[in-house]
Order: structure tokens, then C-alpha cells, then sequence
DNA sequence: TCGGCCACCATTGTATACGCTCTTTGTGCA
DNA sequence: TGCACAAAGAGCGTATACAATGGTGGCCGA
């Protein structure tokens, strides 16, 4: 890893520095969409350590503003943050993740009637075009992006129901929703079936919001279950049964 | 420049010390607990400028801690962070205000069921002493005293649901619901009338979520009318009004 | 051979220094 | 008299430097 030869060389120049970054957090809010999507993507796995000195050696700026990011993102519960060993992506546990669905439960499905109400022509297409995107994205294998249309998807909707606070909070819930199919999904079943989007869109479209909530419900449900939720009591005993089948 | 090997030779003597401060965010929390405290308590008013030289004068830290603190303030969107301009207390615009109350009327209320369900005869104690607290300070005419407290119960009231991510957006949202009244409250007429908290938690001790959720509703909507929400235009033009009335 | 101790190293936590932008005030000119 | 421009000042944004801590590996003693 050698000595960051080039990062300094940024400054010299005086503001050279790679695209414009602006004043205030400007270019670090593109360093934090960078890792949040890398980590929603599941490029960055729970448990993945994050060293703030590769981050800032990565992104050409000094280990301040990867603080910067890496607090926010803690904050919104996708990294974790331990006192002197540094962050790692966080690795949901069995509550969060039961507290993580039946949060959207709530929040989402009584939004559907808001949304109902206010979704535009424009809104439709839009959400048409990422549904689109998104089975695309699963026909090609590419769960990974596949998994963050979806989650960009959720939090669409949630804007349009007009709400901008539960809007954020329901961004925070899909973000994390990644996380958990990332440790408790099972591999080939992804979270989203590919049209229960498709027919969200029509119900919103027609103005129903009551069988969109419906839907929204069984979607939500279909995905908890689908998920392999049981704790992981592999503490240390793995090399026992790894070894035992060696020998 | 990066090769610090030796630097380090003072550990020698050893880990001795430091009674203060823990290693983490210790000192830290408890700067960011003050300063969260100043604002729902109305110390500190929507729209006061927070500079980051005087409160590391005040904390005695450094302005690196300072701004740390200011940011998660800034995530929980109880400060505003203008790109040049620095941190002030947030002042909510009528749409968040809006926002805000239908977020907690939809989550509060929803909640209710679980915490009629799992609370314990030591959370009704809790509970009780809470809003007899609050009474004192309403009968004291400590209204700052009686905000706070009335946040931190519909917080409380929260985790006793068991859903710990729905307990910290209702922590959050009890918090701006405090600045809201700094904005929006008339004087004298305080959100939280003194005693629908006791009759909350009889509904809850009763084991009847409906009646809960009900009354929360009730509860939630009354604060809400009792808001004057409409904005002001108030830029600048203060000082005409004031010398206006002297002149 | 195993368990405990000690030194080193890797990595974060905190403070300080510097540069840049915005604001404000003062002066000159139309 | 009013407006525009310039200079100075204040405050924030970022980088770097230093200090402290926990982990890791090796050594010694039992």
C-alpha cells in the first residue's frame, strides 16, 4: 500500500481537484452515495471492514471527509461504528431485521392511499420505466443491481405520496431492507418478484389505494418470508464440522 | 511522509489513565445530549445561529468534535447546515410541521396495539411518574421542563412497542415536534394538555390498544389545532414592527 | 507444551493550521 | 443622495499532525 504518492498532489495545484467538488459537502455527498450504493448493491458485504485510510487513499481526499461520510452512514444504520476498531458494514440482527419489515409494513402500506391520490401521468411512467429496469436487471442475472432498483423503487413511491418525512424514512427502511437479504436472502430468490412492481403501479394508477395497500402488504410479507431468519449460532464451532467432513 | 514508525515510544509507561473521557464518542454524546436538550427546551430558539468557535469554547473541545455533534444534530434535521454559513437551529416550514404530525399520527397510533400488548406493570410506574413530572412543571409554569418531558414520554411510550427502528423515528419525530411548538405554538396553550398522558396510559395499563391508538389520535390531532400554522413572512422585516410600535 | 506477559504495530480519536468564500462596511462616483 | 465596487473580516471546509488504544505476535516461565 505504499505511500499515497499521488493524493497529495491534488492539493498542490490549489483547488485542482478532481471534479469540482463544490463548498460544502458537495463532493462528499458523491463519495457517500458511492459506498451507500456500493454496500446496497452487496459489492460491500455486512461484516466488510471499511478503513477510513484505504477510503480516503481511494477517493483522493484525506481521512476527514471519509469520517464524514462513514458518521452518516452509521447513522442511518448501514455501517457500524465500533469504538477504537472502526466501521464495518453493519450486519442486521434477527430484531433489526423483524423491526426493519414490520416498520414498513406500517409505514408503507398506509402511505399507498396518499399515494393514490397524488400519483401523476409523469409519476406512472417514471415508475414504469424503473419496474422495467428492474426486470431487466433479473433477467440478466444482475441481482445486484436488480436489489437496488428495488429499493430505489420503494422509496419512489414513498415521494410521491407527498410525505417527505416519511419519504426519508422509508429510503432508511429499504436501504437497510438490502442488508438483511444480503445476510438472511436466500441466493436465486430474490426480495422483489418482478411484477408484484408492475401491479403496484396499476393499482396506483387506477387511484385504488386501499388494494394497493393490500398488495403493498402482501408484497412486504412475501418478501419477509422468503427470508431464512434464524440466528446464525456459529460462534466458533464452525471447525468443528468443517474439519470433521475434511477427515 | 507516512512512515511513522517510532513516533510512538511513549506508551511505555503505559496505559494509565485517563479518567475522563472515553475513548469513543463518550464526551461527545454527552455535548450532543446537551445541546439536544437546549433546543427542545426552547433554550436555544429556531433560527439561533450555532458557531462553531463558541460552542468548542463552551465544551471545551475542539471545533472537530463541535462539528461532529452539529452533523448528527443535522441528520435528526434539529440544526440546518448552510454550506457556507454554519449551523442554526432548524425552523421547521409549515410543510414539515405538516409532515411531521401526520408521520406521528400514523406511526404513534399504530403502535399503540403492541404496547398495550407488551407493557409491564414497571413501564406503567415509569410512565405514571413521567406524567406526574410534567404536571408539576406545567403547574410551575416551567413550560421548557414540561416540553422535554413530554417528548422523551411519547418516546418512551415507543420502545415499550418492542420495535426499537419505529422507536427511534418517534424519538426523532417527538424532537421537531418540539420546535414546531417553538415556531407555531401560542403562548400559554401548551401542546400536551396535562392530562390526556394519564389517560393514555390507563388505556394501555388496560390492555386496550383501540382505545390507545383512539385516544392518540385525539391526543395528537388536538396538538396539531392547537398550532397556529400559518407562515410568517417574517425575512428581515422584524425591526420595522418593533420601532414602528416604539416610534 | 501450554498459558501468561510484554512489546510493537495498525488504526482510530482529537486537535491544530491553512485556505477559501461569504458578508459587511466604507468610500467614491454619478 | 443613492448605488456600486472594493477591501477587510469572520467563519467554515479540508488537510495534516499527534496521541492513545486495542490487537497481534513472540518470548519466557511453569
Amino acid at each position: 500500500m505504499s505511500d499515497s504518492r499521488q493524493t497529495a498532489k491534488t492539493t498542490s495545484s490549489g483547488r485542482g481537484q478532481v471534479s469540482g467538488s463544490g463548498p460544502g459537502d458537495n463532493g462528499l455527498d458523491a463519495i457517500y452515495r458511492s459506498i451507500s450504493e456500493a454496500i446496497i448493491e452487496h459489492r460491500l458485504k455486512p461484516g466488510a471492514r471499511l478503513r477510513e485510510d484505504a477510503l480516503a487513499d481511494v477517493f483522493g481526499v484525506s481521512r476527514t471527509g471519509i469520517r464524514k461520510v462513514l458518521q452518516r452512514l452509521a447513522l442511518e444504520q448501514l455501517v457500524t461504528l465500533t469504538p477504537r476498531r472502526g466501521a464495518s458494514v453493519t450486519r442486521p440482527s434477527v430484531d433489526e431485521a423483524r423491526d426493519v419489515f414490520e416498520a414498513r409494513l406500517l409505514v408503507e402500506c398506509a402511505m399507498m392511499d396518499a399515494a393514490a391520490k397524488r400519483i401523476t401521468e409523469e409519476d406512472i411512467q417514471e415508475l414504469q420505466e424503473m419496474a422495467k429496469q428492474e426486470r431487466e436487471a433479473l433477467r440478466n442475472r444482475e441481482q445486484r443491481i436488480a436489489i437496488k432498483l428495488s429499493a430505489t423503487f420503494h422509496a419512489r413511491l414513498a415521494e410521491i405520496s407527498g410525505n417527505r418525512t416519511l419519504a426519508g424514512f422509508v429510503g432508511q427502511l429499504a436501504s437497510r431492507s438490502s442488508l438483511i437479504l444480503a445476510v438472511y436472502g436466500n441466493a436465486g430468490h430474490l426480495g422483489c418478484e418482478s411484477h408484484d412492481h408492475d401491479n403496484l403501479i396499476d393499482f396506483l394508477a387506477a387511484g385504488d389505494g386501499a388494494k394497493a395497500s393490500d398488495f403493498m402488504e402482501r408484497h412486504l410479507k412475501s418478501i419477509e418470508a422468503s427470508l431464512s431468519i434464524f440466528e446464525e449460532p456459529e460462534e466458533t464451532p464452525d471447525l468443528w464440522d468443517i474439519f470433521a467432513v475434511d477427515a
